[in-house]
RNA sequence: CGGGGUGUAGCGCAGUCAGGUCAGCGCACCUGCUUUGGGAGCAGGGGGUCGGUGGUUCAAAUCCACUCACCCCGACCA
C-alpha cells in the first residue's frame, strides 16, 4: 500500500479527554474514529489491526473444532421473554419497534438465538458435542461507556457455544476453550491472567475471567501473594483485614466533639478501626440498622442485594427514629432489627454512640453486648483485605476484561426447550456453555502493553502492516527508483506500506514511530551516497545497516526474530 | 442514575466573569517560492448560523431560561 493513497491523517494533538495511552494513540494514529458516545467507526489501519485479531480467533477457534455461524443483530423480543431476559437486561438493552409494530432488540449477547437453532435441530446424543461461534457486532446501552473502545456501545465480540450431553463433557468444551483462549492472547503477545470470577445475569455455575492488568483497566483483580489464587474483585470475597482486638468492660465516656469516625477516633486517640459506625437504612418505611467497622464503608450494592430497594435515613429521621444525633446513636439495645457486618464478628473492645449526645460506650464487646440479627456481607473490599484461603493481604491490580467463559448449565436449554434424547431414549436437557472475546479490546490492550512516548509498538503477529518502506526524499530519482524496487520486491512475502508521500524526513520519522510497525526500511539520500538502506526496529530503535541487494534477505531473517 | 466538567473552523484552544472596537490563535488544508535525515520558512488563501431554541437589550459567543450533545469519577459488562 502506498502511504499517498492510504487514508491516514496522523494527528499530533488528541482531544484532552483521552486518558489512557491506548486511547490518545488510537485516535493520533487513525485507527478509530468516535461517531458518538460508546460508538465507534473503525478505519483503514484499525480494522487492519482488528482484522488480524479475528484471523487469529478464527485459527485458534478452528483448532478446536469449532464451526464459525453468523447470527443476526436484530433480534424478536419473543425469544428474550423465553428467558426472562427481556426484563432483566432493563436499558442495558437497545430495544426498537418494527413496521408491525413488533418488539425488537438489537442483540447484547446470543444465547438465546443459538439455543433456537439447539432446540429444532439438536435431538440426538449423536448429534453432541458441538461448538459453534461467531464474530460479530454486539450492542449494548451502557451506563457509561469509557476509554473509547475499552466500554463501547457496540463492539466486535467473538463469541462461542459448546453444546454437551452432560456436564462432564461440558468441562471438556470449557478446558478446550481455556486452552484456546490462552493461545489467543499470547499470539497476540498479551500477558493475561486467568481469574475465577462472578456469574451474575448469565446464569450457570462456573466462570473465568481472562484479564490484562494494566491502570487503566476499569476491573479491579486480587492476587494472593501466597497461595498465588487471582480472583475478580466481585467473585474474591476477601476478609476484613486483621486488627488487635482487646477485650474489656463496657464504658460511658465524655466525647464533646462532632460524632463522626474521623473526629471520635482523633479525640479517644484509636485507630478509626476500634469504632463501630451505626448507619440507619429505610426499608418499606421500616428502619434497618447496620454497623460495620470504622475503617470500612457500606457497599451499597451490596445492601440492595441482601435488602432490595433500600435508603439511608437522613439525619432528621435518625434523630426521630432513635432520639439522638446520627454520630451517638447506639447499635446497644436498638429498637431495630442489628445487621452486622462481618468485619464485626469477633471484634471486641469497640466504641459506638452511647445514645446520648457527646457521650460514647467503650469496650463494647458486640457478641457479649448487643442482639444482632444477623451478619452479612456489605462492606466494601479495600486494598488490605485478606485472602480467604490463606488470610494473607491481598494485592490489587486494574486490569482490562479481554475474554469470559461461562459454564452455563441448562440454564438456557431447560427454559427454551432445547432437549436431546440419550443411548436409553431418556430427553435430556442439553449442556452449554457460553465464551467471549472482545477484539477491540485486544487491539486496546496491546497498545497499553506495547507503546512509548513516541508512539505504538505493534507485535507483529497484529501489526496493521509488516513492514514500513520509507523513502525520505521523493524528489531524488535514485531513491525513488531503489525504493519501487524494494517495494515491488518486499510486496510479494510481506505486507508493506510504502511511505512515498512528499513530506519531509522528520514528518516521516515521526509518523512512523506513531503508528508502530515493526519495521521499518529507511532510503535516503545520506545512506544512498554510502550505498546502504538501513533497517530500524520500531521497538529498540536499532538500527541496521545493509545494502539494497541484500536487504531482502535481511529483511527474511529479522521478521523471523521478531 | 448520582457527582464533576465541556460545547467557538477537521483537531487543539483563547475570548464568556466586567455585552459593542470580537469571529481570533496554533496545527491541518489550498497556491507560490525557498527548504529537504526527526512533525520546515516566507508570502498569499479557503473554511464558522460561536451546540440548539427562546428571551433580555439599541446591541449577545458573552446575560437569563429551557434543551441537546459529549467527556471525566462511581454502580454493570467483552
Amino acid at each position: 500500500m502506498r502511504w499517498s493513497n492510504l487514508f491516514l491523517p496522523t494527528r499530533k494533538e488528541v482531544p484532552k479527554e483521552a486518558e489512557s495511552a491506548s486511547h490518545k494513540l488510537m485516535l493520533r494514529a487513525s485507527l478509530i474514529k468516535p461517531l458518538s458516545s460508546g460508538v465507534y467507526i473503525y478505519l483503514p489501519l484499525g480494522w487492519r489491526v482488528l482484522t488480524k485479531i479475528q484471523e487469529i480467533l478464527r485459527r485458534e477457534m478452528n483448532r478446536i473444532g469449532a464451526q464459525e455461524l453468523l447470527m443476526p443483530a436484530l433480534t424478536p423480543s419473543s425469544i428474550w421473554k423465553e428467558t426472562g431476559r427481556w426484563e432483566e437486561y432493563g436499558d442495558l438493552m437497545f430495544r426498537l419497534i418494527d413496521r408491525k409494530n413488533i418488539e425488537m432488540a438489537l442483540a447484547p449477547t446470543h444465547e438465546e438465538i443459538i439455543t433456537t437453532i439447539l432446540r429444532d435441530d439438536i435431538k440426538s446424543y449423536r448429534s453432541l458435542p458441538q461448538i459453534w461461534y461467531q464474530i460479530q457486532i454486539k450492542y449494548r446501552d451502557e451506563m457509561r461507556p469509557r476509554g473509547a473502545v475499552l466500554r463501547a456501545r457496540t463492539f466486535i465480540m467473538k463469541d462461542s457455544y459448546s453444546f454437551d450431553r452432560d456436564r462432564k463433557g461440558l468441562g471438556k468444551s470449557f478446558s478446550l476453550h481455556e486452552d484456546a483462549y490462552k493461545r489467543i492472547f499470547s499470539s497476540c503477545g498479551l500477558k493475561t491472567s486467568v481469574v475465577s470470577a462472578a456469574i451474575d445475569i448469565m446464569g450457570g455455575s462456573e466462570s473465568k475471567e481472562f484479564m490484562f492488568v494494566c491502570p487503566s483497566g476499569e476491573d479491579q483483580i486480587v492476587i494472593c501473594p501466597n497461595c498465588g489464587k487471582t480472583s475478580n474483585i466481585d467473585a474474591a470475597s476477601p476478609l476484613s483485614s486483621k486488627v488487635n482486638f482487646k477485650d474489656s468492660k463496657i464504658e460511658r465516656v465524655h466525647t464533646p466533639v462532632p460524632g463522626t469516625v474521623d473526629e471520635i477516633s482523633r479525640f479517644l486517640e484509636v485507630a478509626p478501626h476500634l469504632l463501630m459506625k451505626s448507619l440507619l437504612y429505610i426499608k418499606d418505611d421500616n428502619p434497618i440498622w447496620t454497623v460495620i467497622r470504622g475503617d470500612y464503608e457500606i457497599d451499597e450494592e451490596k445492601l440492595k442485594r441482601e435488602f432490595g430497594e433500600i435508603r439511608i435515613a437522613s439525619s432528621e429521621e435518625v434523630l426521630e427514629l432513635v432520639g439522638v444525633s446520627v454520630g451517638y446513636v447506639s447499635p446497644i439495645d436498638s429498637k431495630y432489627p442489628v445487621y452486622a457486618d462481618l468485619s464485626i464478628k469477633g471484634a471486641k473492645g469497640l466504641i459506638s454512640g452511647a445514645n446520648e449526645e457527646d457521650y460514647h460506650f467503650k469496650g463494647i464487646n458486640p457478641e457479649r453486648d448487643m442482639i444482632i440479627k444477623k451478619y452479612i456481607n456489605i462492606r466494601e473490599y479495600k486494598e488490605g483485605d485478606l485472602c480467604p484461603e490463606c488470610e494473607e493481604p491481598l494485592k490489587w491490580s486494574n486490569a482490562i476484561e479481554l475474554g469470559h467463559i461461562f459454564k452455563l448449565g441448562t440454564k438456557y436449554s431447560k427454559l427454551m426447550g432445547a432437549f436431546y434424547l440419550d443411548e436409553n431414549g431418556e430427553e435430556k436437557p442439553i449442556v452449554m456453555g457460553s465464551y467471549g472475546i472482545g477484539v477491540e479490546r485486544i487491539m486496546a490492550a496491546a497498545i497499553e502493553q506495547y507503546h512509548d512516548n513516541k508512539g505504538i509498538i505493534w507485535p507483529k503477529q497484529i501489526a496493521p502492516y509488516h513492514l514500513l518502506l520509507i523513502n525520505l526524499n521523493i524528489s531524488d530519482s535514485k531513491g525513488v527508483a531503489l525504493s519501487e524496487d524494494l517495494y515491488r520486491l518486499l510486496n510479494k512475502d510481506y505486507e508493506v506500506l510504502y511511505d512515498d508521500r512528499d513530506e519531509r524526513a522528520g514528518h516521516k520519522f515521526n509518523d512512523a514511530d506513531l503508528i508502530g510497525i515493526p519495521l521499518q526500511i529507511i532510503i535516503g539520500s545520506k545512506g544512498l551516497e554510502k550505498g546502504i538502506v538501513e533497517i530500524k526496529y520500531r521497538k529498540t530503535g536499532e538500527i541496521e545497516e545493509t545494502t539494497p541487494e541484500k536487504t531482502k534477505d535481511v529483511i527474511d531473517k529479522l521478521w523471523e526474530t521478531l
